[in-house]
This record gives C-alpha cells, sequence and structure tokens, in this order.
DNA sequence: AGCGGCTCGCAAGTTACTTCA
DNA sequence: GGTGAAGTAACTTGCGAGCCG
C-alpha cells in the first residue's frame, strides 16, 4: 500500500494516469498518514482533485517547443521566461496548472515560491502576535494572503527555526564578547600578580632568613586600595 | 485503566531554487 | 554571462501528545 502511495505522489505516475487514489480509503502506516496530511494541507483533500490533476496533464501546454525528452514535462516546456519570473502566489500560468499540488513541477523538480513583501510582512506581523498557528488562524491567514493553509504553515516553521538561529547567533555572540572580556581581566590579573610577587620576591631577599616563604595564594589584592592583604609584611 | 493505531503539530535537518554580489 | 554564497520555500524524518475504539 505505501508504493501505491508514493507513486501517487510522484509526477510520473501522475503523468502515466494511474487509477485515482483516495487518501481516505486506505489503511496506511504513520508514514503514509503523514503524506495524507500533507496533501490535505496542500489541498488534495478530495479523491476527485487527485482526478484534475491527471486531466492536468492531458494537454500540450506549449505545443510549439518541441519534445527534448521522453516525459511531457510542464516544467521542462514552462511559461516564457518573462513569466517564469513573476511572483507567483498560486500555481497556475495563465489558467494552466504548471505544477502538482504539492508544490512541485510536474518534472519532479521542486518549484519554489517567492513570497511578495505584503505576504511576508503580514506574515511577520501575525507572527510577531503568535510564533504558533491555530487552525483557524492558519486558515485566515491562507485566505488573505492567497496561498495554501500548508505554505502558511511551512513559513510559520521556517520562520521559529529563522528565529531560533538567530537567537542562537546572538547568544554565541554574546557569550564570545563576554569571553574575550573575561580573557582580557584574566591577562591583567596575571600580570599584575606577576608584578606583585616580583616585588614581593625583591622584598623578600632581606627577609629570606627570617620569614618563611608563604604561599601566594594566602596572600590577596585588597579590591579598594590594590594592595597586598593578608601577608605579614604588608 | 491500559493498549495500540491513528492523526496532528513541531523541531531538526536537508534539498533545491532564487537572488545578489 | 558564469559562479559561489546567502536566503529561504519546501520537504523528510522522528518524536511526543491527544483522541478513539
Amino acid at each position: 500500500m505505501a508504493d501505491v502511495d508514493e507513486a501517487c505522489f510522484t509526477g510520473l505516475s501522475l503523468g502515466l494516469g494511474l487509477e485515482s487514489y483516495c487518501p481516505g480509503n486506505t489503511t496506511t502506516t504513520t508514514t503514509t498518514g503523514r503524506k495524507r496530511k500533507a496533501a490535505r494541507d496542500s489541498g488534495i483533500n478530495r479523491p476527485d482533485e487527485m482526478c484534475m490533476m491527471t486531466l492536468g496533464l492531458s494537454f500540450t501546454p506549449f505545443p510549439e517547443v518541441e519534445e527534448e525528452e521522453d516525459s511531457m514535462t510542464v516544467g521542462v516546456h514552462g511559461p516564457p521566461s518573462g513569466l517564469k519570473s513573476l511572483p507567483e502566489t498560486c500555481n497556475s500560468i495563465n489558467g494552466i496548472t504548471t505544477s502538482n499540488n504539492d508544490g512541485s513541477n510536474l518534472d519532479g523538480s521542486r518549484k519554489k515560491l517567492r513570497l511578495s513583501k505584503d505576504q511576508s510582512a503580514l506574515l511577520e506581523d501575525s507572527f510577531k502576535i503568535h510564533r504558533t498557528l491555530t487552525q483557524a488562524n492558519k486558515q485566515t491567514l491562507a485566505d488573505k494572503l492567497n496561498l495554501k493553509p500548508r505554505q502558511v504553515e511551512v513559513w510559520f516553521q521556517n520562520r521559529r527555526a529563522r528565529s531560533k538561529l538567530k537567537q542562537i547567533e546572538s547568544e554565541f555572540e554574546r557569550l564570545k564578547k563576554n569571553c574575550e572580556s573575561l580573557t582580557q581581566r584574566n591577562q591583567r590579573l596575571e600580570r599584575e600578580l606577576y608584578e606583585l610577587r616580583s616585588m614581593r620576591d625583591q622584598r623578600s631577599v632581606g627577609y629570606a632568613s627570617r620569614i618563611p616563604d608563604q604561599d601566594p595564594a594566602a596572600s590577596s589584592l585588597c579590591p579598594s586600595c590594590g594592595k597586598i592583604t593578608g601577608g605579614s609584611y604588608s
């Protein structure tokens, strides 16, 4: 059964006009259930819509272009480059379906939508309010933006990921600066310690015979005056 | 109450496409 | 025009939670 599911989600099998696939009628594993969900989110939630895809393959979108490969693929012989660069908010150009409902071209290549500034802005605004989506929210946004709910969902997932990445990066920068600062401080203190030890050694030359060697850790710097405290010769 | 199957949402990681220097 | 890097839409996989029989 899983094989059938797989086949139904490839452009090739659709192009061959396999019998229509009814997502709700099959007993599936968790994985295929997920695919079913993805298909539903992409707008394929009715068997008749699967049939529509097959029909969509039955014409030649750009008949003036000779086929270069065995398979009839709209992606390969697709719209003129001028059209292709237009911002597309749906999967059709001049009413001709150019991609599968899963967002990929019929030749199997992935079709990538570029969100407009307005779309991005609205999604950003929504993200600022809530980082996660409710079903209703998702549908509302999708309607507003003329996107599929699945696309809104994906955008939020990616946005959360980007947000987390930036947070990690800024945290890394903060810790790096902290580390640099502490390193500098450590170097400064080591220099001071070295100087103080030198001073102690010079002073202790005269007392060497009278005062036993002190543990450097036993003496410490007075934070207010900077002098050595705790030593017997301060 | 406990169990198994299913669905759903999410995070993490990856792929592939677009844009820009 | 070609190319590599960066950005990002879309995808895959795995996991946990909730629901239901």
